[in-house]
DNA sequence: TAAATAATCTAACACTGTTAAGCAAAGGTA
DNA sequence: TACCTTTGCTTAACAGTGTTAGATTATTTA
């Protein structure tokens, strides 16, 4: 019976090289071009049996998505490793989430949407939900006791998230802005964001 | 020679029919849903006609971007011309902007490329250059004159685009924020930017 | 070896943007 | 009035898209 697991862990692989296609097609060419023919062809398929894989080209870019998130909350979860105050954590965390965004620009378009149009946000399974999550947490952790409501944390998480996703976004549609510029406003931002929660 | 002039008019009509159609479509469905053949119906023509006023789709994208920019203009010209101290402009404009991204979320998803896919920003024209001027020359207007330098002007520029973009985006991809804490927000992080400039 | 099952492909549908060819009505000219 | 040319518009088509149904081939099971 050890046939049917070899059996299914080529079924993993073709699941894989699926994914492993899209997004090497989006690298070369960008989302728009990305078509379930062309990933057929790269994975040496005809188009109909990725549905055997996928229930649709929307299902393979939520997978991307969820895939997207993990990466974005091991990175973050090393950026807390690598400091002991919480203020120097969420610095790193939110640098942490600027380099992935940069590192990994197509992921992080289909997960946020930059200049893409697909798959509207639907599920938000908990792979989703973490990375935001710890920078909560992390956040709530900074504020005071005294000013510790959830709508105050709710407040500064956004405004952080704003900042940092708004200058992401201009930088990828439009480049203009010089990096030092752009570590500029993030530190600032960032910085007096975090100054003003304590 | 009258006649000519009324066959322009009657052409210039048809171009409008083009324009509106399309946003009515994208309002009721979407920007996936919109379609050559779809805007044929809608204006009751068929799809080749509309390549007699627009070179193609993306130039359709492209006249709708340009004329939000003019909005966008006008409405920021509006807030400056009810205040006269220049902080309370700025923010003004800000609010302006903010306002106009929801009454507008059509034009301001194809402008900035909010879950949108088409042409990729390529032609700076004047119209949309101008908002843009508009909110640099404020925030150059309340730097103090030993600060400013382009670089310093540039820098609170964008940390004051990327809060407020960014804060759309996230509205606009997912709906979790109250009005009020959207507010709370703009408030604090722009109140806060405009403070640290003087 | 024969039957049953799984894996894969071909063909098709309805849609997309876009172009070329053709028809029909209007305008100008002799 | 007759012809010609231009204009306005349509039909038909091409190449592409996501997706599904049916047929075909290969593999496993009895």
């Amino acid at each position: 019976m050890a046939s049917k697991d070899r059996i299914l862990r080529l079924k993993d692989d073709t699941r894989n090289n699926i994914l492993a296609a899209s997004i090497d097609i989006v690298k070369e060419e960008g989302w728009q071009a990305l078509s379930m023919r062309k990933i057929a062809d790269k994975i040496e398929y005809t188009a109909p049996i990725i549905y055997e894989y996928f229930a649709n080209k929307d299902a393979i870019l939520n997978e991307l998505t969820r895939q997207g998130y993990v990466k974005l909350g091991n990175l973050m979860q090393q950026a807390i490793s690598e400091h002991s105050d919480p203020a120097q954590q969420l610095e790193a965390m939110w640098l942490a989430y600027w380099n992935f965004a940069f590192a990994e620009k197509e992921l992080y378009q289909v997960m946020y949407g930059v200049e893409v149009n697909c798959c509207a946000m639907q599920n938000m399974c908990p792979d989703i939900q973490k990375p935001m999550n710890m920078l909560w947490d992390k956040i709530e952790e900074i504020i005071p006791a005294d000013k510790r409501t959830e709508e105050y944390v709710d407040t500064k998480y956004y405004t952080c998230w704003s900042v940092v996703h708004g200058l992401i976004s201009i930088n990828m549609t439009r480049k203009l802005t010089s990096d030092e510029m752009n570590k500029q406003v993030l530190k600032d931002a960032i910085g007096g964001i975090i100054a003003s929660m304590k």
